[in-house]
DNA sequence: GTCTATAGGTAGATAGAC
DNA sequence: GTCTATCTACCTATAGAC
């Protein structure tokens, strides 16, 4: 055997984390396999060694990218929950999509994509909302905040101007402080 | 002269109607010159005696289409807006993304596009946020609700079950009763 | 204003060597 | 598992005829 057994794995590994970065920063159709294969060192022919199609690479990027989000929301005090939402709808998050969460940029395309593909969104998304529940009155709530930030992050990068960006953003994280109390 | 004088302005508006619908169905990167040039019944040279470049597309189709749903908005009663608000979070509304809402399904590409572009968005959406703003406590209620809608409709349509959207537009249609009570 | 033709580039995907 | 080479299709954009 010419490559070592964990080899496959942690290529795999990543792509997913190169592919990620991509999809967020350029959106998930103009990510080419060639750019992502270069990006982590590999020629475009080895993609299919790990994928058998481009829309398989966003089902995966999808379950790991929802999941890394998971994790930094799980088990998180009340006000451990506040800072992270002030991150979330930060200056630093809103110009750093690329490393930031993977809700606000791909979500519309998932809506675009499989049913496969929505079905692991759904899933995560929903593992998500439980834990912004356990903070709030309830299901509802979460589903209320959850669309609330998303919303705001992605209405804000959209926006020109640093002053009518801070507006939208502060006004949704006193939302946010007011749910939590 | 060969053409009427309206023809070109009669052109135009044909590409801003059929580019913003087939944007908001397939994303803006995925709507090519040629397809939409043939959605109209020209071919793709044609493109350019309109628009001097995809870009300058886009720039026309968030105009257009923002002012589209500014005018949905403009001058309704309380009551108005709740039915609005209602159609706006329905299942009609998700399962057909080219006749609806540009802010969920072009934003995230917007963010992505140049300042130029940036700038009228963010002319527009102020616009329609002052709309809100007229019926609910002030402008960062209108911010509030503004990023909960949209944010409501991108999550559910990237999510597969009927049940699991029809729980997510539900509360925050909830939550969006309160807000104007 | 719209047409045809075409340029030059890149897309996703496959075949076969190593 | 990764490489090179290649296929077909499509992309944005331009030139010149009508």
């Amino acid at each position: 055997m010419r490559y070592s057994p964990d080899h496959k794995e942690s290529t795999r590994a990543r792509l997913l984390e190169a592919g990620g970065a991509l999809a967020k920063k350029d959106g998930f159709a103009s990510t080419g396999v060639d750019g992502l294969m270069a990006a982590v060192g590999l020629t475009s022919g080895a993609f299919y060694s790990h994928f058998r199609s481009k829309s398989e690479l966003l089902e995966a990027i999808v379950e790991s990218e929802l999941g890394r989000s998971l994790d930094l929301l799980a088990g998180k005090a009340d006000e451990q929950l506040v800072a992270v939402l002030e991150s979330y709808l930060s200056a630093g998050h809103i110009n750093q999509p690329a490393r930031g969460c993977a809700i606000t940029t791909l979500s519309t395309e998932v809506a675009r994509s499989s049913v496969e593909t929505r079905e692991i969104f759904e899933r995560m998304i929903i593992r998500i909302k439980d834990e912004l529940s356990a903070h709030l009155a309830g299901d509802d709530a979460a589903w209320v905040m959850l669309s609330q930030i998303a919303g705001a992050v992605m209405i804000a990068r959209a926006m020109a101007s640093e002053q009518s960006r801070n507006d939208l953003l502060e006004a949704v994280m006193q939302q946010c402080r007011e749910m939590i109390r």
